[in-house]
DNA sequence: CGAAAATTTGACATGACTCAACTGGAGTGG
DNA sequence: CCACTCCAGTTGAGTCATGTCAAATTTTCG
């Protein structure tokens, strides 16, 4: 019987070629799982113990502010990382929650397990490289937006770049995704759909 | 004559060990090379043709925006990396301008050397993913702040965890890369000198 | 010293937030 | 099948944070 491949497999090859043995090695790494929706892959103050592959479902990352508001600082729906990545490099408290917007299946390897692949497997430093690079790049963009755009611009650039993305999240996480509040949002859709009227 | 060994070879030794034969390598593709105060080690629409490590000097990363403002998005200090990081592992046009903000010194590999190093010396691919994890973390924390804090409250953390900001940059610097206007920015600082005075 | 650049000031405008009330489903259970 | 609750979304009034613009002032530096 041969040991089950998953679809983070072919997300990998797709960046790096692997040898059979690789794929083993990874392979036997790998820890399938299942969360329900609403729960908890990771939390603040919990040490990161897993880097977490989304392999169906939606997940959202957020951050907690001391009035007790959410701030939703990245979606994951699906072949894409999650976590948080300072907490789990450096084996520190995290600052984010990772939590499960709906049933939602994952793969996940430890951080010793980590280590161990990264010394046998080597080429996965590049795979993560490019994968960490593709992150940034993201991410980097996205503090430009928010320092040149209103929110009434971001909300069109979202819905233009993630046409379903109302579909895929309700819209107070939407607006928490924007940095403004729902009543806002709400605001805002309301003024656009106005002006295509006129 | 030994080749010159640059503090960058430090650098990438506190994170990976390299043998005297790796070191070699690395060190035959940087390339030396100073700026004036002023000039761009890269600009928006030019493919970024080099990875660039700061040595000593200032500089900034900015983007420009429709009205012509710029949001700076990065600093460096000496002794980090910086470019458009996406224009050069996609080497596509950048979307970012690198300006000197003093006379600079940096180290540079152009990208086709990036890639041969990363073939020679594959340990390099560790290095990178750990610099950039590091940016990554740090970058997502300052989306985190932009969202939860106020301006003052962003800029009371900045001057706090990098005291002598005020005399690396000049102020409307802090106040862009802060995502406020110079002059609300000017507004924050007398609000504070008059608390800290009653 | 003088010009250019950086910073400050103040009046005014506005984007975005707060709060509180209201609407409108989507269960859920009697 | 209705009544009830719960949650997401909407509305509107009032407020606050931050932006805009234009002028005055200070600093920097040739």
């Amino acid at each position: 019987m041969k040991p089950k491949t998953y679809h983070i497999i072919d997300h990998i090859k797709s960046r790096i070629h692997l040898s059979d043995a690789e794929v083993k090695k990874i392979n036997s790494k790998l820890i399938h799982r299942k969360y329900l929706k609403g729960q908890y892959i990771g939390q603040e103050r919990d040490v990161s113990k897993y880097q977490t592959y989304i392999v169906s479902g939606k997940v959202r990352t957020f951050y907690l502010d001391e009035k007790g508001q959410e701030h939703i600082v990245a979606f994951g729906f699906g072949d894409w990382w999650v976590g948080d990545i300072a907490s789990f490099t450096t084996q520190t408290p995290a600052e984010l929650n990772i939590q499960c917007i709906t049933d939602t299946e994952v793969v996940q390897i430890s951080y010793p397990d980590m280590e161990e692949l990264y010394h046998d497997v080597p080429k996965l430093e590049r795979y993560f490289r490019i994968i960490i690079q593709a992150a940034y790049g993201s991410m980097s963009k996205r503090i430009i937006r928010n320092h040149s755009l209103s929110a009434k611009e971001r909300y069109l650039l979202l819905t233009q770049s993630e046409p379903n993305i109302t579909q895929l999240v309700p819209q107070y996480m939407v607006a928490s995704y924007l940095g403004v509040t729902k009543e806002f949002l709400s605001n805002i859709k309301k003024q656009i759909q106005s002006e295509s009227k006129s």
